[in-house]
RNA sequence: CGGGGCGUAGCUCAGCUUGGCAGAGCGCUCGGUUUGGGUCCGAGAGGUCGUCGGUUCAAAUCCGGCCGCCCCGACCA
């Protein structure tokens, strides 16, 4: 095996990169219809400890998980105005059901807020219904022309949460706190330092009052909006009759919200932690945290190394971390160290007949390439070694990913020095433009406002495109 | 849907200009060898050359239709 075909370096083609490391790392694979991807068991497992994650996060909120149809009535889409705007152009429809014309087309669901909304306006009848937290894993489908795996497929996976309040207050204030479940899980458990805020009116999803989101930022400098959260009024309520008595037994509508995080995620990770050699997953949603590779010449040496191999893996198994040991015959230590690297997991462990001898274990990081990542440490308390690396590195990851948004990031005043911003990241601007400057903008830059964020300085400005005082700023980049 | 590129082994591709036995590297299987940063040797398996038609003694190769995929644009979690 003198020369396997490399990556393609990220700041060659960064497309390219992405495309060959989905595929080696074994995440993904495309599927036989245009568009459509299968998902490997590597990527799912990864998938799996991003829904653990947030699955009790959701829980903690009060958030119950059920199931809804995939298939929804064409004149369901067509009750809010906007929404069926928004979504017509995507849709799957069924025509024929066994064999038969159907009488009225059925949807394949983009998206659920119509079919919750029909369910919702059954089940809530009075104040004491409320608030109503529901939660659905599930796939959804949006014929989108352009595909990428991961980021944007006629499939996808998600979740999507639909709740319904009394009040708008509660209403906003339900909106507001997914969002920050979002941003708790990306920085703390992705690593993933995302800017919470308010989409613009033409970003915002068809049918609501206000998209909350996390925007990201990745390694080619590019915006990933990466989680949202709307607060949809009483809009889906008017729609679908979502009608409730109150205390003073009047008639009122409710109030709803919906929020999701999809697959797409798994590319905000690649594209956020991945370098030239590959994956780096965080170690808290890793599938596997660590991989120990054995290292041997003879069979004398293969018992004694295996024998350590065992006891290590149980320890650090008992310690509480994802274990693969890799035993395959016929491979060399240096192609598996290449191989884990590309896969991404954030820590090795290499033991040998030295390490044997004298106790010790060789401990990689996959964040430091080369020898600087590599130390040998001693067996005793190995279980908690690894757990503490696994910590420096998680740290690390969104210290790296941070230093890079940030130095990435720039505050600028007029045109000329925006679209040099927005060319290798985002320019942070005050703005006070409507719709069409917006679209202007676009057209001219390719760069689209990602959010107006949260965390807004105060005071007042101008805007770097009308001129105009401002008192907002907002974030622009070039988005996937 | 507009512009460009491409369909040959599981993957990456050569062969096509000038028609004449279906190829290489990687991967896979078997045997051996090796193993602390992408081991080496040997033997194998594997293809209706996207598809339909035309030209020809003869088509992967020339001509035409169709289908599909990739890239760039418009649309998007």
């Amino acid at each position: 095996m003198a020369k396997q075909d490399k990556l393609t370096p990220r700041s060659e083609d960064f497309n390219d990169w992405y495309n060959a490391v989905v595929q080696k790392a074994d995440l993904a694979d495309y599927g036989p219809v245009r568009g459509t991807m299968i998902v490997k068991p590597y990527g799912w497992a990864l998938w799996e400890n991003i829904q653990g994650a947030l699955d009790s996060r959701f829980k903690a909120t009060g958030v119950q998980n059920a199931g809804f149809p995939m298939f929804i009535p064409m004149s369901f889409l067509q009750k809010e105005a906007a929404h069926v705007e928004g979504f017509a152009p995507e849709l799957a429809v069924v025509t024929i059901g066994g064999g038969q014309e159907l009488a009225e087309p059925i949807v394949v669901r983009p998206t659920s807020e119509t079919m919750i909304g029909h369910a919702y306006s059954n089940w809530i009848q009075s104040y004491r219904d409320l608030p109503l937290l529901l939660n659905m894993w599930n796939s959804v489908v949006r014929w989108e022309l352009r595909t990428k795996l991961f980021l944007r497929t006629l499939e996808f996976y998600w979740q999507e949460g639909h709740t319904a309040h009394a009040t708008a207050e509660e209403c906003d204030e339900r909106t507001r706190m997914m969002l920050d479940v979002y941003t708790d899980f990306a920085v703390n458990e992705a690593a993933i330092p995302v800017i919470p805020g308010v989409k613009s009116e033409m970003e915002r999803f068809a049918g609501a009052n206000q998209t909350l989101t996390i925007e990201a930022m990745m390694g080619d400098g590019k915006a990933l909006q990466s989680g949202t959260s709307h607060n949809l009024g009483e809009n889906f309520a008017k729609a679908f009759d979502i009608q409730y008595l109150d205390k003073n037994n009047e008639l009122q509508y409710a109030w709803t919200t919906s929020w999701g995080l999809s697959t797409r995620f798994i590319g905000a990770i690649i594209m956020t932690h991945g370098d030239d050699n590959g994956l780096i997953m965080p170690p808290r949603l890793a599938p596997y945290q660590v991989v120990i590779v054995p290292i041997y010449k003879n069979e004398e040496e293969q018992v004694s190394v295996l024998e350590a191999t065992n006891r290590i893996q149980q320890e650090l198994v008992a310690a509480g971390i994802r274990v693969k040991v890799d035993d395959r015959e016929n491979l060399s230590p240096g192609f598996k160290f290449n191989d884990w690297e590309l896969r991404g997991v954030p820590a090795r462990i290499e033991i040998g007949p030295r390490d044997v001898e004298k106790n010790s274990v060789a401990l990689a990081r996959r964040d430091v390439p080369g020898r600087e990542g590599k130390q040998f440490v001693s067996q005793e308390g190995l279980g908690q070694t690894v757990a503490d690396l696994l910590v420096e590195i998680q740290q690390a990851l969104l210290d790296r990913a941070t230093k890079f948004r940030d130095d990435n990031t720039h505050d600028v005043e007029n045109y000329d020095d925006f679209k040099t911003a927005v060319s290798t990241g985002f320019a942070r601007v005050w703005w006070a433009g409507d719709n069409a400057d917006e679209t202007r903008v676009k057209e001219e830059t390719k760069a689209t406002i990602r959010c107006f964020p949260i965390a807004q300085p105060g005071g007042s400005g101008t805007c770097f495109y009308t001129g105009k005082p401002a008192d907002k700023i907002a974030i622009f980049g070039r988005a996937y």
